[in-house]
DNA sequence: TCAATAATGAGAACCGTTGTCAAACGGAGG
DNA sequence: CCTCCGTTTGACAACGGTTCTCATTATTGA
């Protein structure tokens, strides 16, 4: 399972994994940071980025770029390597997996002499609901 | 063929476009910017942003983001739909098409109940020369 | 309980990018 | 060729997300 190395466990730390753990779309750190004020518990906001990252780092949660640049977040429902598909409305997220598009990323670029392939792969649409307006 | 609107020639546009012609990698603005200043000419930065912004619309150049989030562009070989394979080390960089990927994001969204699908990938790896120190 | 050390928080600093607005420029008409 | 007008430019301020600083607080092992 994936190492938390030394970390110490701390109120805000919990406070912040239980935000994620309610949330069901990717949300950004300063979303994430102003709920957590809002609902009453005290946290920096250094503190949050921070811990997301750290979370991120170990696998905790996904983390996923914004066309604007920004960084958001989400509980990861499996450990195990996949994509997501995104609603560009509302938010929703569904999580999928697809081992021809990882064969197909890792032979394509082995094919040009590409060695230790990574690659990122992001979908997004309407989701049912908000193509129904 | 990609419209260009009503934009004017310019100078600025023109070195632009060249240094852009002449670099086979993905460039940040800042990048551009420096080596059209080293090589005597004046820009703004403001006006490399908007040039390459209105290129990148127009389809001339292909902007991803880096992992850090900074947006880097580059002068694509073809117009047509395409990926990229860029290596880690030298930044240089393959264009690749695969009708099967582009299908499987479609498949896989619209099985969700997902409409008007779109996707981002990127790949990115040693290339041969790099692996080889 | 105590000392050692990791985590936190407030705010400053960073840095890529965008906005502002007056001056310079390009092009169509005269 | 010259003028007028809308486009583009450039210097610099402003922005926004993220990271850094460092003194203070909390946690853990002894």
């Amino acid at each position: 399972m994936t190492d938390q190395g030394t970390r110490r466990p701390t109120r805000q730390r919990a406070a912040l994994a239980d935000e994620l753990a309610g949330a069901a779309e990717f949300r950004s750190a300063q979303d994430i940071h102003a709920s957590l004020t809002a609902s009453g518990t005290r946290v920096g906001l250094a503190t949050v980025y921070r811990n997301l990252q750290a979370m991120a780092t170990d696998g905790e949660v996904d983390v996923i770029r914004t066309g604007d640049g920004e960084s958001v977040y989400r509980a990861c429902a499996t450990a195990q390597h996949h994509h997501h598909v995104v609603c560009r409305v509302c938010g929703h997220t569904v999580e999928v997996t697809g081992d021809a598009v990882e064969r197909w990323a890792d032979a394509v670029a082995a094919e040009h002499g590409f060695s230790e392939v990574r690659h990122t792969l992001e979908i997004d649409g309407l989701c049912a609901d908000c193509a129904a307006r």
